[in-house]
DNA sequence: ACGGCCGATCAATCATAGCC
DNA sequence: TGGCTATGATTGATCGGCCG
């Protein structure tokens, strides 16, 4: 509570213009510009669908740009397209250990060619993703029983 | 391709918009807090009951409504805010604690 | 000083609803 | 019925605060 916010300027007065709060000019720093480079080439990146989800290869976000090495950043937005490959595998990784050891964030990282921080900052947001989830009363409840 | 969907895994799929009166609430709280339309935890509880939706709804609205207000200005944005603005204070004493923003430029 | 986590939010995007 | 806009939800990443 306490914000202390006004705003920079009322500006006129004399009509119906609204103000401009602070709020309404928050600019967050974008994601990084991405430098559009391209990783490994790899011939066989999809394939064995050992991690047990429908052969895809690449991320299909929701059936829009689809192709590319599922590395390669169609639109450099900064946001990464995790591939379908990266997010099995996060997902397999999450439901053993709901928090990572910096060893093994090193690993998965490695494996699934991301930075640490995005392996780091993905098991956060998945970790609220639960949490709301549980608290929406959908999925099971945490395991340990509030049996006190 | 096979790429078949993984709309599976999405509850984006079945989305309803929320009812009229729903809205009617959600915008009236908006535009009396217009200098700072960030609902606490309680006022989106009772939000959320008074909507009829989740506290997570509500949050979404919230979120989805700075972002796009943000990304006009200057548009019906005003007119907007004039019409809740009135209609608020038409309603006169509107449940919520209506000081914070615009209610001062009363002429 | 430092890095990780939480809670909230942002910003871009998806997919559908709803209107013409 | 096709096209377009409005809108709810998802999610990688950021911001500020707290803690060990």
């Amino acid at each position: 509570a306490a914000h202390g916010h006004l705003q920079g300027h009322q500006a006129h007065a004399s009509h119906a213009t609204v103000p401009t709060y602070k709020w309404m000019q928050v600019k967050r720093n974008v994601p990084k510009p991405t430098a559009p480079k391209l990783m490994i080439p790899p011939a066989e990146f999809v394939s064995q669908g050992g991690i047990g989800s429908p052969q895809e290869g690449l991320r299909t976000p929701t059936g829009s740009q689809m192709l590319a090495n599922p590395l390669l950043n169609l639109n450099n937005t900064g946001r990464t397209n995790f591939t379908n490959k990266q997010l099995t595998e996060l997902e397999k990784e999450f439901h053993f250990n709901k928090y990572l050891t910096r060893a093994r964030r090193i690993e998965i990282a490695s494996a699934l060619q991301l930075n640490e921080t995005q392996v780091k900052i993905w098991f956060q947001n998945r970790r609220m993703k639960q949490k709301k989830r549980i608290k929406e009363g959908l999925i099971v409840a945490p395991e340990v029983t509030p049996t006190s | 391709v096979m790429i078949l969907r993984s709309r599976f895994l999405d509850a984006r799929r079945k989305r309803r918009n929320f009812s009229k009166q729903a809205s009617e609430i959600l915008n009236e709280y908006f535009y009396s807090h217009l200098s700072n339309p960030y609902p606490s935890e309680e006022a989106k509880e009772e939000l959320a009951r008074k909507c009829g939706i989740t506290v997570s709804q509500v949050s979404n609205w919230f979120g989805n409504k700075r972002i796009r207000y943000k990304k006009n200005i200057g548009k019906a944005q005003e007119e907007a805010n004039l019409y809740a603005a009135k209609k608020a204070a038409a309603a006169g004493a509107s449940p919520y604690s209506m000081g914070a923003a615009s209610g001062t430029a009363t002429p």
